[in-house]
DNA sequence: TATATAAGTGTAAAAAAAACACTTTACAAT
DNA sequence: ATTGTAAAGTGTTTTTTTTACACTTATATA
């Protein structure tokens, strides 16, 4: 077997770019930071880096995340691979574009000492490149997965309120949803736990808080589910 | 500005890969070819090839499924990007999987001369590389697909029966439909017209052929719907 | 103790999906 | 000419799912 190199093809840079999203009581976010290098340095992008050599995009995705944001233990998803020539000004790059959910409030102490920012989404700036373009898709992409899978756990705290889960989906969705419906739907997964605790700090009345029985809610996230609401 | 190369970072091999799935009388089927040269010469594969500097991923996935089928225009979908590190034994090499859906019957002549066949899927050989790992995502994505958008048109002659659009409907999600809530509800879509021609071939008394509405058609690609069936 | 605020709860109507079987047509075989 | 055969065509009922909708409860605070 005759193991010569593909020695007439192209090699090519390939960028692989991390979209987060994020969920506290100020709605859906996005995570983005100010640029180091030229050229558009100091406007706002996507963290974003080189694979090597030896690493998977999965891998890649993570270091690179980490580097950039001191975000540790997120799990991204493939998103797309963007590949337009002139993407990038400098050099022919492509890009893999990565996506993840987190919820703000547990991974705030890691975010501290980097220039990376949460941004609402219909308050995010410019972004360079083709970086709207990305975070267009992603947001595509999320809906729909919305509506197929659970959401919430990568997302919301380990303890929340019905509401605050309500609220996830109407972010996402970008609708509002009917209180009673939604609890009906939700509890007809069977993917939550009602806890004996309530949280006071919205309400003088107190809410009860659930957690995800994650077992019931790992298998709905493989079989899949129709949230059609 | 200073437009430097990123100098530091790694070149890597792209490849794009094309998953052609193909309809006709006898089922849904895929494309393979035998390949051409080292390693693994003389095994079935995906059409694929390499990615130029001067060219996206979109025309790459076309130049190569045309120089290596004779197939022209057909519309390609961006799959995944498979990256393991050891994927191809000669050289790191990332992959961009393509897939499309086309009529068997009506891209005949393009096939000639070349060492591509069509497989049924429960029949196709070992693939080499990942090259099964993408045909297996490649079924998943189109069975997604054809729960939330019109399928066929490319995959359909231009004039079909409602049993050949239900047969379709019947390979790529795997299971058997009732015909007469098939028909219900494709045609609740508006998606169809029934000519006044019959199609002969397959019974004695006839039934009746179709056409898409390719407006309602696009319409519907671009809404999408909830094919719950 | 009155008020304000968010939480919690159930039912009825409408829409969608699923289950289900007989008749029609025309060719082929006798 | 009659009978058999093979696929096409056609509606209704039942069940399930979705939607719409409004009042009561609990408690902190004025």
């Amino acid at each position: 077997m005759a193991l010569n190199k593909y020695s007439n093809a192209d090699k090519i840079l390939l960028a692989v770019d991390c979209i987060i999203f994020g969920f506290d009581k100020g709605g859906l976010k996005i995570l983005l930071i100010k640029r180091d290098f030229e050229p558009e340095q100091g406007k706002w992008s996507l963290m974003g880096g080189f694979l090597k050599e030896d690493e998977n995009l999965d891998e890649a995705a993570i270091r690179i995340l980490q580097h950039l944001t001191g975000l540790r233990t997120i799990y991204m998803e493939q998103l797309y691979t963007f590949s337009k020539v002139d993407r990038d000004p400098v050099e022919r790059t492509l890009s893999v574009a990565y996506y993840a959910l987190i919820d703000i409030a547990m991974h705030d102490q890691e975010l501290v000492n980097t220039s990376a920012q949460w941004f609402s989404l219909d308050k995010a700036p410019h972004l360079i490149f083709d970086h709207s373009q990305m975070v267009e898709k992603a947001i595509a992409r999320l809906k729909r997965r919305a509506l197929s899978k659970p959401i919430g756990f990568e997302l919301l705290p380990p303890k929340f309120t019905m509401r605050q889960l309500q609220k996830l989906y109407e972010s996402i969705l970008d609708k509002k949803l009917d209180k009673r419906n939604f609890i009906n739907k939700i509890n007809s997964f069977g993917i939550l736990v009602r806890l004996d605790e309530k949280d006071t700090n919205a309400s003088k009345k107190g809410a009860y808080l659930y957690t995800f029985d994650k077992v019931k809610y790992d298998e709905k996230v493989l079989e899949g589910f129709n949230f059609k609401i």
